[in-house]
DNA sequence: CAGTTTTATGCCTCCATGTGCATAAAATGT
DNA sequence: ACATTTTATGCACATGGAGGCATAAAACTG
C-alpha cells in the first residue's frame, strides 16, 4: 500500500461516505488492513486538500474540496508533478513551451489544469509537450518563470543547457 | 537538475550527436554545469535501454534501443509508473479495468503501451481509468494478476477494498 | 468556562534512492 | 595474447520522504 493508494482510498471513503472525524477513517483503513494512525491521516487530509464541513443536519464532514476553493492542495499536486517530470521550461511572447519526458504531457497539464494558476488562459498537452498560453499580451517568461521555480529548475544551469543543446 | 532531466538530457544528446562513450556524455553535461561521473552516466544509459551499435564507418555509437529491442527499460519504466500511480487493478473476462489518480492514466497507459506486454490487445485512457483488453478470451485476470504485481500491490488488500468500496 | 474530543505538528526513526569511489569485468585495439 | 580503454558493479554514504509517538493547539460540548 503507497501512500498515493492510501490517500486515493480515503478519498473514495469520503466522498461515498459521511465521515466526520480522522480516526473514523483510521478505523475504516485499519479495517481494509491498511495500516494507518491518526496522524498520517491528518497529513493525508491536508494534501488531499479536503474541508471540514457542517451539513444541513448539522452534522459534521470532512469532503473534498473543490477548484473552487483554491485550496493549496492541487498546487503541491502541480509542483510535485513539475520537479518530478518537467525536463525544460521556454517562454515566447505569450506562449510557454514545456517539456517532459515521453508520455508524460498530459499528468503535468492535467495537474496545472487543477491548480488554476493566474495568468494561464489554457494549455494544449502532446505527448512529451505542453504548451501554455498566458492571458497576458507578454505574460510568458513570468509564467516560465513561476514554472521553474515549481519545477525546482536552476535558471542559470538551463540557459547554459540551452545554448548547447540547440548549437 | 533531477535525475529525470539528466537522463533526458542523455537522451538529447546521443540522439542528436554521435556519442561512443559514456565519458564523453560525462563531459558534455559537466561543461553544461551538470554534475554527475561515470558510474552514474552508465547506470542512466542502462535505464533508458540505451544500446552500443557500430554505424556504416565503423565508429562506436550509443542510440536510445527502441521498443523493437524489447530491452528491459520500457518495463522498468512501467514498473515505476504502475508503482507509483496505480491505485486498483480489476478483471472482467477478458477486460482489465487499472485506476490512477485523476489525469493519471494517459502516462501510465503510454508506458503500458511501450512495454510491448504480450497478452495486451490494446488499451484505452481516460482521465483516471485505463481500459486494457487482454488478446486472449479470458485473459483479464491472468493480465490483472501481472498488473498488480507490477503495481506492487497486494493481492489480499486489494480484495477486502473491493468489499467494501463497492458496499 | 471547564472538560473532552479532534486536529495539527515537532521530533525521531526507518527505509528507499541516488550517487561517488574503487575496482572488477568486458570490450577493444595493436 | 597483451595492453588499454570502456563499462559495470559492490560498497559506503548522504539525502529526503514517510510515518509513528507524544503533545500542543484548536474545536466542540455541556
Amino acid at each position: 500500500m503507497t501512500k498515493t493508494q492510501r490517500q486515493h482510498r480515503i478519498n473514495e471513503l469520503i466522498e461515498r461516505e459521511v465521515i466526520s472525524t480522522a480516526a473514523q477513517i483510521v478505523g475504516r483503513l485499519n479495517a481494509e488492513g491498511i495500516a494507518a494512525t491518526q496522524a498520517t491521516v491528518t497529513r493525508d487530509l491536508q494534501e488531499l486538500g479536503t474541508v471540514k464541513i457542517r451539513d444541513e443536519h448539522g452534522t459534521r464532514r470532512i469532503v473534498v474540496g473543490g477548484a473552487s476553493l483554491s485550496s493549496p492542495a492541487p498546487l503541491d499536486h502541480l509542483r510535485r508533478m513539475m520537479g518530478e517530470w518537467v525536463v525544460s521550461v521556454e517562454s515566447s511572447v505569450n506562449l510557454v513551451v514545456v517539456r517532459t519526458p515521453p508520455g508524460c504531457a498530459h499528468v503535468v497539464a492535467s495537474a496545472l489544469d487543477r491548480s488554476v494558476l493566474e495568468g494561464v488562459l489554457g494549455s494544449v498537452a502532446g505527448d512529451d509537450t505542453i504548451l501554455v498560453i498566458a492571458s497576458e499580451a507578454r505574460g510568458g517568461e513570468r509564467l516560465a518563470h513561476e514554472f521553474r521555480a515549481l519545477a525546482g529548475i536552476d535558471e542559470s544551469v538551463i540557459t547554459s543547457m540551452k545554448g548547447t543543446s540547440h548549437g
